[in-house]
DNA sequence: AAAAAACATTGAACTAGTTCAAGAAATCGT
DNA sequence: ACGATTTCTTGAACTAGTTCAATGTTTTTT
């Protein structure tokens, strides 16, 4: 038993030690080490991944080869390519750790045994994708209508963890803005 | 009956004329005019909306009184503001109509009796978030690593119909720039 | 059919953010 | 503890996009 997702899950619905038991058996522990590549784009995305500990980007290469950061995600968080794995489709991401992590997997068949099995689950996943939705409508606005200083305030504001594990250059990857002028940001910041 | 709802339906889940009788006996139709504001910030959202006819715009206005447009919505399409009306919150943006439209309307007491009912609509509702999802996620990408031409560009590839009806200042909000810069890309463009 | 309102274009001056190149600082693997 | 890789900073020259103000065009209202 994984007491740190099931402490997740029971936050969210109500559901008893069995069923739980049950969830628990659905899952695979992986302990992966620093900047492994877990989803390249191109392959099907068969997971959905949990985070015990560590932490993970997810990011896109566009036609001219530069990366554009989509999520961080860090302990008590789930990452996948959601499009990939629901339409069995190639994936667009790509999924990477930036620190030696512990993962809980869940494939596509285990997830629809666990929907079948226990249908509470079908809305637990509906909550998480409509967080998720919430927070990239946020995003797009704040992409669209803040300027950068603006932006990286309030991502060290709101992840204020993330903002020190991650590497600066990624953040600048993230918030849609060059490294240098990230640097330049943070060092117009630190005068004041 | 409406039959452009059902044939909507139909296409996603299999369900029976019963079915969708009951279905159709929860949805409220009105025939709204052009420019009237459906929901604005700081009210619940109690409705989402299907498009009979018409074209619909939601937007965010910040702090400075900009607004972003978020989504243009035509025939065929679902509109609501999302966060609020499944948390029961304060809205964060408004839905206006563009043109004269003819709307469905379901509001959250239908909604969760109609779940309760018929559970192949949770399935339904789930599918159009991951949609929703899947396109924002395609925009942050686009508004973070492409410059304004090229956005321009794709949008009117995947929205053709869509850029004919809504005024271009609008479009230039969507996108993220000045409807003044929007002026000048398109007589770019034109002499190409 | 005229007047008003909403929408679109243009140019000039400006600013936020980029690119490139080089060097400094930190962290990693052995 | 070392060199090697990765990350961060800085400045100079540039470019994409903004703002403002004026003018032109289309659509709506009466």
């Amino acid at each position: 038993m994984y007491k740190e997702i099931n402490k997740y899950v029971s936050k969210c619905i109500s559901i008893s030690e069995q069923e739980l038991a049950y969830f628990n058996s659905l899952l695979k522990y992986k302990k992966v080490k620093k900047k492994v590549i877990l989803l390249k784009a191109g392959d099907v995305c068969d997971f959905e991944i949990y985070i015990i500990k560590g932490c993970i980007r997810v990011f896109y290469i566009d036609e001219n080869g530069i990366e554009v950061d989509l999520f961080f995600a860090v302990e008590d968080w789930w990452v996948s390519d959601l499009a990939s794995f629901s339409q069995r489709t190639p994936a667009k991401l790509f999924i990477q750790t930036l620190e030696e992590s512990e993962l809980l997997f869940i494939d596509f068949k285990s997830k629809e045994k666990l929907f079948a099995k226990i249908p509470s689950f079908e809305k637990l996943f509906r909550l998480m994708l409509q967080r998720t939705n919430e927070t990239l409508i946020n995003r797009l606005i704040s992409n669209i209508s803040k300027p950068a200083e603006e932006r990286y305030k309030e991502f060290i504001k709101k992840y204020p963890t993330i903002s020190q594990r991650v590497p600066q250059h990624l953040i600048a990857a993230y918030l849609g803005i060059s490294a240098e002028f990230l640097s330049k940001i943070r060092k117009r910041l630190s005068k004041k």
